[in-house]
DNA sequence: AGGCTCAGGTCGATGGCGTCCACGGACTGT
DNA sequence: ACAGTCCGTGGACGCCATCGACCTGAGCCT
């Protein structure tokens, strides 16, 4: 992981779709040496994934919630977790410190499924109560960071 | 905005580095038609960007936060928005109904960060008080919707 | 020191892909 | 019926992805 890795994956960050042949002459390699170097950045798990972004509001989910999560004293974390997965307007789910447990991001058309979903989250086994409040606006959204530090 | 624009929508957001031979297999339309069509929905504003989904400890981000900013009465909400953007920390910007105003997810290397992005937030002019709560870990993060519903 | 080994690069070749263009069929309004 | 428009297909051409062969420098053992 030196700073041509860092300048790749900033690259990449950016704009997934880059061909190798361009990302090779921004950072100065040839485009079989980009292509070693990504693909070990992929198999070794620092790149995840690639992934359009997309308007929410395109796909009609118009409705962003976070929602914070207070267990049941007796409930088992890893049953609820997987209850939370089998909702797919969860978008992130966060373990935290501090009373609520569990903080989540969902994404829905309407205030309608909003509460629907809230109902089903509080009637999950597990979950003691819920605490719900509304994005009225997105300013922005999972914005990357310039990678200054050479990451040991 | 059809049903071929949706499985493309869809495609891309699992992995926006197919090609669009591949895409336009899956589809069943020829590549060019598909090239055309993801340029609509790139210059329509449905695709905002392509990114790679980095692991945020490979490089060296290990610490989330999600931070509730309560504003001050008198405070520019725009000039609090524009302080913030100034922090490549804040990953994330929600405008929130209730008394937290926003709601940021920031991730920083060290707790020893985190605290002096803190500092740095209650000192900007506008926000009257923040409440921190960190994620022990991130179960999940930006889950793709499937895209049932065939929006307007 | 000399030479082995290995990681990680360049170069060259080839098949597939991106992208431009001309063309054609289905709907629509008149 | 006709013309216009939209949206697709197919062909062509240059660039790109990707493979294999080779090169180079660092580290290490004898």
């Amino acid at each position: 992981m030196d700073a041509i890795d860092l300048s790749l994956v900033e690259l990449l960050q950016g704009n997934a779709r880059l061909s190798y042949a361009e990302l090779a002459r921004q950072v100065g390699l040839s485009a079989p040496a980009v292509h070693e170097r990504v693909g070990k950045l992929e198999s070794g798990g620092v790149v995840r994934a690639y992934r359009a972004e997309v308007e929410p509001e395109a796909i009609g989910l118009g409705v962003t919630a976070l929602i914070g999560i207070v267990e049941d004293s007796g409930g088992d974390t890893d049953d609820v977790l997987e209850a939370f997965r089998r909702m797919p307007e969860i978008e992130s789910c966060y373990f935290m410190a501090g009373v609520e447990s569990f903080l989540l991001k969902a994404r829905v058309g309407t205030i309608a499924e909003l509460e629907q979903l809230i109902v089903r989250l509080n009637r999950t086994p597990g979950v003691a109560s819920t605490r719900t409040g509304i994005a009225l606006s997105t300013k922005w959204e999972n914005r990357p960071q310039p990678l200054a530090r050479p990451a040991t």
